[in-house]
DNA sequence: CCTTAACCGGACCGCCCGGTCAACTTGTTA
DNA sequence: TAACAAGTTGACCGGGCGGTCCGGTTAAGG
């Protein structure tokens, strides 16, 4: 997946291939305060050959982030062609809710400065979501004194208010969705108590 | 202001009050995993004096965050007798996001069984939260299809959502409140996709 | 004022973390 | 197949954590 294909031996490609398929895994399930220890346990592998791969553990992080970001990002392109603007900003939700299930924006507010790479599809995201919104907005399905910021905010609560029910059933992020998202609407809505935050401030 | 004062020495109920308001600050300033010598640091007591007054650092945070619960159950009863059962529960909401600044529902959700005098208070707020909500519903202020167990989860997003901008304007959380609060008003609803939560599963 | 028990404090313990390193193994290539 | 570079590994390090403990201190009561 990631093009770092720079004459890396067999094994040692192997041997990245299964460290990110297990860091991915063990951060989905203990929260990124998974320790790499576990993870090299997991991927079968030493720890020192983790730290090898990935300098530090945030660059770990990142690598697997990565991947996720610009897969979304891909969907929200695709999704800017669609007829329905509205029922298009709302199944980019639901996508971006299912696809990080635990992880949430956190590691985008930890990543100023930390990877380049990431900063940079992190922003290719954010200008989709911004089209997406701006569609929406365009097209009277959503109100119009919210920002694509606003958005980008409100995109991962519905998996943190799930995640306090230990035993939610599976989806029910997509009920807290729903409520959100109807917030998100024009009817009778009334005005915003507070200006939003600069777009620049979100990371 | 707990009363635990059963022959205490007055050093020592000196000391326990400065540890509970250095605990507070404490945790509001660099939330719960903030350490106890940081806080005895704070309070200016040795880190031993901590652990006599609270045997565990979570019963410490247990004692701070009794008080707020307390103190959010006593409003919420005062609001149930207010005349205007929605802007009663809006009202809620807010002081509710506003009193507890950081500190998400967290140390609910793992206070299952560690404090028995927390539990109960818990219980007494929810029980109270789910009147508001049903006189709010029964005005029709908020729409029908979603429970208190709702309100007591999407209670702290505000907070949350707001705290990814690091240098958010004071009470900018107002603004994802009342977005919130909008998907709960029963204007032009779609039907809910999920079934709620066992209200016993939240803590 | 003196005794005493309650209280205080900080050195100390065991644990776990992210990260390093030098000795060892293995894929590659001529 | 030989020989080397690339890769691997787990012991190890420094640091921070929650929690313990005992020698010194001090408020309280007669």
């Amino acid at each position: 997946m990631t093009s770092t294909d720079r004459h890396l031996r067999a094994d040692a490609a192997r041997n990245r291939a299964a460290l990110l398929a297990a860091a991915e895994a063990e951060f989905a399930d203990r929260g990124l305060e998974a320790s790499v220890a576990d993870i090299a346990r997991r991927a079968g592998i030493g720890k020192g050959t983790v730290f090898r791969h990935f300098p530090t553990k945030e660059d770990l992080l990142a690598a697997v982030v990565l991947d996720r970001v610009d897969d979304l990002a891909a969907l929200a392109r695709r999704l800017t062609a669609a007829a329905d603007p509205g029922a298009a900003l709302l199944e980019f939700l639901d996508a971006a809710a299912d696809r990080q299930q635990q992880l949430d924006l956190s590691f985008l507010r930890e990543s100023g400065e930390v990877n380049a790479r990431l900063s940079e599809s992190r922003a290719r995201l954010f200008a989709q979501i911004t089209v997406l919104v701006e569609r929406a907005q365009a097209a009277g399905a959503i109100r119009t004194d919210i920002t694509a910021t606003d958005v980008i905010l409100l995109m991962c609560a519905p998996n943190h208010v799930a995640s306090f029910v230990p035993a939610a059933p599976a989806g029910l992020w997509r009920r807290y969705l729903a409520i959100i998202f109807d917030g998100l609407r024009p009817h009778g809505v009334r005005p915003l108590p507070t200006p939003p935050p600069e777009p620049g401030q979100v990371g």
